[in-house]
DNA sequence: AAAACTGTAATGATAAAAGCTACAAATAGG
DNA sequence: CCTATTTGTAGCTTTTATCATTACAGTTTT
């Protein structure tokens, strides 16, 4: 997404941004993928085809992309079943839920406050 | 460290913890080092030996544990090294960081005010 | 002295993530 | 209309991280 807000008003295919970040264009078209159906970038098939923000990075958030991506979580426990067993094995999915809750309560509105053009700016060429 | 705490006073050997949760005694115990090391728990060898809490699970807080295991990041990125070449992907390490620490910021306040104590009595038994 | 632990190293297994190959469908431009 | 470019997606392989396993020296209790 930095790279695309870097490149305002270009089409980015993905063959440029994986070869610019050393990952592999069909990576990069899943994660452009899940973008697009969020809303957040455009994409188009064909010569001068690729990616682009739909709407200026000063308007396009941290928090965006991050529920574009399904929120990952901030804190998780490990992926075993819980024990049902053991009345402390069995309550930690919610434990760690909870927890995980919480601190995306706090995390929200720093996210929904940092737009991409910021972080461009504060950090990209600084 | 719920384990523990919902076995306050009693040694718990690495091998009945990891029953419990499914878990190698292995993994346990290297953990329960960590956890050691930065005087959360209080380990002996031997017969009868095993980890206890080193004081009640009431004066334990999230962010003891958080911190005694290394401060796992919140957010992270990609294990790639950044290409030297661009603008943005060498930048990415940083802007990665700055969030990260803006979440930790905001999340350090909650993760100290959940003591062990508090997530046993509202998330087990209940 | 024997048994039950911890701590730690070395190695093996497993699962998640990313890469790779391939191809149908869309689009632009000659 | 034909070719070249690019997305989207499926299927498979490779890589990487995590965890398990085995092994053993050191400590403590009985």
């Amino acid at each position: 997404m930095l790279a695309l807000a870097y490149n305002a008003g270009v089409r980015l295919p993905s063959q440029m941004i994986a070869e610019s970040i050393g990952a592999n264009p069909v990576t990069i078209r899943r994660v452009v993928a899940d973008l697009a159906a969020a809303g957040l970038v455009d994409t188009q098939p064909g010569p001068g085809g690729g990616a682009t923000l739909t709407r200026p990075a000063s308007r396009i958030t941290v928090k965006d992309v991050h529920e574009a991506l399904g929120e990952p979580p901030f804190i998780d426990g490990h992926r075993k079943e819980p024990r049902a067993h053991c009345d402390v094995s069995r309550c930690m999915p919610q434990v760690v839920s909870r927890l995980n809750d919480a601190v995306a309560k706090k995390a929200g509105p720093i996210l929904r406050a940092t737009t991409l053009q910021a972080l461009l700016d504060e950090e990209v060429e600084a």
